[in-house]
DNA sequence: GCCAACGTTGGC
DNA sequence: GCCAACGTTGGC
């Protein structure tokens, strides 16, 4: 099972209408490197979310309820023949006891070269495995 | 195919 | 509000 962390802005779409919702399709992303990521979700798999703008935190955990597929509002291929956008849907899990600042990580050695420090705008990302029992931690889940 | 100009994201 | 770091676009 593996491990991402997925970014949003809390005034557009937060991990609260995430939870009030139960399920919800992840779309609107548009990087191509977010979509690499993205199109290698699994269903099981665990996705941090975290806030960006004011908050800039790791503040809920979810699910992969259904594999990346097709985004069906926008249709069409890239080069390579895949679905240009992909999606997946989203299942909420549980809140964050302890939200963990982005602070927190940036002074942290072990995160270092973490994407979300390396690569601040990118918006999905794998969670390297020896990070994520750290963030679990963190997040008191 | 290069690159300058422009647009966007997100931390500060 | 600013700006650094990227992406994208379009003229050549």
């Amino acid at each position: 099972m593996a491990t991402f962390l997925f970014k949003t802005e809390p005034s557009e779409f937060s991990y609260a209408d995430l939870a009030a919702k139960k399920t919800a399709r992840w779309d609107g992303v548009s990087n191509p490197t977010a979509l690499i990521h993205l199109r290698t979700a699994a269903a099981g798999d665990q996705v941090l979310i975290y806030h960006t703008g004011a908050e800039k935190a790791v503040v809920g955990l979810a699910q992969v309820a259904r594999a990346a597929y097709e985004d069906p509002a926008r249709p069409g291929r890239n080069d390579r023949g895949e679905p240009k956008f992909a999606v997946v849907d989203l299942k909420a899990v549980k809140p964050a006891n302890t939200p963990v600042p982005l602070a927190t990580l940036k002074a942290d050695p072990r995160f270092k070269d973490f994407a979300l420090i390396k690569l601040s705008r990118l918006s999905v990302m794998p969670v390297p495995h020896e990070l994520t029992g750290i963030l679990n931690k963190l997040a008191g889940w």
